[in-house]
DNA sequence: TTGTAAGATGAACTGTGGTTCAGATAGGTA
DNA sequence: TACCTATCTGAACCACAGTTCATCTTACAA
């Protein structure tokens, strides 16, 4: 309804958005207006024709992410309700997400994120969502701790760690989720 | 052997370090040489005569903070020496550098930074030692599983939340701790 | 008490990084 | 093709934080 955009802009905006993934994936947010210019050659003048500030970029790749978390989570939900089980799918999950955010500084900030109580909706919402009903079926098919809330796994996936190697993730992990399972006795 | 300095140099790098350690402790080193030197009652120009720069000041505050956890592991092994339970000093060990670590931005810098391999020696070096002491004895008492290293003690300590409410705290160190222990079986 | 060098002061300097805007460029349409 | 305007460009601007240094102050020894 609004401006049909002119092609370059477009491309532009295109170009932006992906070097700012980049970027901001292999270096936070810590990296210049100016670099990210150039990595998606353009000059700066032209990302604040896209984003007012570059706050709003960066929130734009965050929330990126934010959806994929949330995505993720509902595919989950999805498996577990056409038979997988709740309990595995779950600990899919969660390694899922321990290992985009220790890699990828954006998914990192967004896992931190959901330590901050009362963050924005939408997505968060989503993700809480399908989680819960994950974790309702893994409690019901006695896979789950009953005593495990949704800020439990908020607390896993924010404290995981981050740029450490592939063997150390795995035995965080090792040593984090085996405290999940419901104790067979 | 150097120079006995005067009256009111030596007091002043003293209010210059308290400051640095409080405010370092609240927000982290991010604060500005100015606040610095407001709150130590000091001229900038004076912070520059104690410390040649920024950076090493902040060290000279964590580095201090390097030596308490130190210290305290050493005062863990002492006691485990005395009869203590080893498997329980560890885990009070853990406790309390988990609870500085979540409440001190400089305490969470020096856990964060273990998990950075190959860092300065001496601190480090004589905190591992004795932690490594306590651990053995706890594997032997049969409290500890054989195959948790040290390593895997700095990952908790350096993954510990930060800024979190006291019970989300105890909460996290329930998750993970129950690892640690050697199944009875 | 006085001389002097160590020390303190804080305005000014510098480098960095986000942001702006006047002028150049180039889609798209008639 | 020619024009109009959305868009792009990048040098300049600004705010902020670390650092310097010419000048003033003061501890303390003689």
């Amino acid at each position: 309804m609004s401006k049909p955009q002119r092609a370059d802009a477009v491309r532009n905006r295109g170009r932006i958005l992906e070097a700012a993934r980049q970027l901001i994936a292999r270096h936070g947010a810590e990296i210049g207006m100016d670099e990210l210019a150039a990595a998606a050659g353009v000059a700066v003048g032209t990302l604040y024709r896209h984003f007012p500030t570059k706050s709003h970029l960066v929130r734009a790749v965050l929330d990126e992410y934010a959806e994929r978390v949330a995505d993720e989570a509902e595919s989950a939900l999805q498996r577990v309700q056409a038979g997988s089980p709740a309990m595995e799918e779950l600990q899919r999950y969660l390694r899922w997400v321990v290992r985009i955010s220790s890699t990828n500084h954006a998914a990192k900030a967004i896992a931190e994120g959901l330590l901050q109580p009362a963050l924005d909706g939408d997505l968060e919402a989503r993700a809480a969502q399908a989680i819960t009903r994950v974790m309702e079926s893994a409690v019901r098919q006695g896979g789950l701790r009953s005593d495990i809330s949704i800020d439990d796994v908020y607390l896993i996936v924010g404290t995981a760690p981050y740029g450490q190697p592939e063997a150390t993730l795995t035995r965080w992990l090792d040593l984090m989720l085996p405290s999940l399972r419901a104790t067979s006795a």
